[in-house]
DNA sequence: AAAGTAATCAACCGCTGCTAC
DNA sequence: GGTAGCAGCGGTTGATTACTT
């Protein structure tokens, strides 16, 4: 850790981890209802102000359409949305204790807070609503963990990311304690190389092996190439096509270099490797070392066999559930609901012809997919 | 010791999703 | 069905610190 914490917002972390409450309507992050999406879809249709002047690009996979629309520009007047607050007259930039304290007595007092956006006036906070949301959401609130991510966490992280992509509240919320900007930023300093290092290593040892074999072919003792080309490092370097999608919405090279490395013959393995109704990943995953006992769990684990069946039933799981009994979390996927759910998510966030519209489209700035990872059948 | 570079992470920004009316 | 408004999300920025030359 660099920083230290001399800096007014780098302060010891509160302890008791305990889950952040979803807001009813965002509970389920996949599945959107038909009203909402129509009425959406009528919006755009009339090209709302926000987003005239963009460009978009749109698809739908079964062919029907799909193409490139460039809303027309209005005047700059009339761009944008109205801020959600005075941003001249509130005060912006890191936090001071006595603006931390206001706010947690604030909702210690009141508890939940209903309206952030009038929460600054009622605590006595010459902030943004929304800057105070954030501060308690990131920094705040007493389940907050920072730093000092365990293996486990770092494989949930992973695979998580491989099979869904920059979701970081998804993510987040399989990770007590930790909030989505934490693991985003954990992941974007720190996790990322390390998996790209272990990618780069894999591909070494695989090559090297490979090539090996078959220079003893007639040799006693043949060098067994791996079981698979790329093991849990390998596959969680090979972007799913929900990382894809995200390397169209942002032009930063290391999301480029995702969508680059995407490859159409490694689509949709994260779930479609996994099957609900048989015993033997159960095997697998049970013979899974465990991180101690493995030295690196980026090169003994398949990642690209694992899923989180917690992500589709939507319940906590501990991280002994997960770890300890991966066997058993597997099983409680197997009832038929899981099962549908599962097969839906697979379809859904991985899409064949999706994703390599999305990496074909990665060289469009400003590019971004209506939904990414959205299913259309569950809208 | 100083300057330059890299790493970290809180905070911001702008958009989307959703609810309420 | 349309719209306003807020919550939530993910990408990005910038201040700060650590490390390197």
């Amino acid at each position: 850790m660099r920083c230290n914490t001399a800096s007014p917002h780098r302060t010891a972390p509160p302890a008791h981890p305990a889950r952040r409450p979803l807001r009813a309507g965002r509970s389920d992050p996949i599945i959107h209802h038909t009203p909402y999406r129509a009425a959406k879809q009528r919006r755009e249709a009339s090209a709302p102000r926000r987003n005239r002047g963009r460009v978009f690009v749109w698809a739908d996979f079964g062919g029907e359409f799909g193409g490139v629309v460039v809303v027309e520009r209005e005047g700059a007047a009339d761009m944008g949305r109205a801020p959600c607050c005075d941003k001249a007259s509130v005060k912006r930039g890191p936090w001071s204790p006595e603006e931390d304290e206001l706010l947690r007595s604030y909702v210690r007092s009141h508890g939940a807070v209903g309206n952030w956006i009038a929460l600054p006036q009622k605590a006595g906070l010459n902030r943004c609503g929304k800057s105070c949301r954030l501060r308690w959401l990131n920094y705040l609130r007493p389940d907050i963990k920072h730093g000092g991510y365990t293996e486990q966490e770092d494989m949930v992280i992973c695979s998580l990311y491989n099979s869904i992509g920059s979701r970081w509240s998804i993510i987040a919320s399989k990770l007590p304690g930790r909030t989505d900007n934490d693991v985003k930023n954990y992941w974007n300093t720190k996790l990322k190389k390390k998996a790209m290092a272990m990618h780069h290593h894999q591909q070494q040892h695989y090559h090297h092996h490979g090539t090996a074999g078959r220079g003893h072919a007639g040799g006693a003792t043949i060098a067994t190439p791996p079981p698979a080309p790329q093991s849990q490092c390998a596959s969680y370097m090979q972007p799913s096509p929900a990382s894809a999608s995200s390397a169209v919405t942002t032009a930063s090279g290391d999301a480029g270099s995702f969508g680059a490395m995407y490859s159409p013959s490694h689509q949709a393995a994260p779930l479609g490797h996994y099957n609900v109704n048989t015993a033997a990943p159960l095997a697998e995953f049970s013979a899974m070392p465990t991180p101690a006992a493995a030295n690196s769990w980026a090169i003994n684990m398949a990642f690209e066999d694992m899923f989180l069946p917690e992500l589709v039933g939507g319940g906590d799981f501990s991280q002994a559930d997960l770890f300890g009994g991966f066997g058993a979390s597997l099983l409680q996927a197997q009832d038929s609901r899981a099962q549908s759910s599962l097969q839906e998510l697979s379809a859904c966030y991985f899409p064949n012809a999706q994703a390599e519209m999305w990496a074909a489209a990665a060289d469009h700035v400003n590019v971004k997919p209506p939904g990414a990872g959205l299913c259309p059948s569950l809208t």
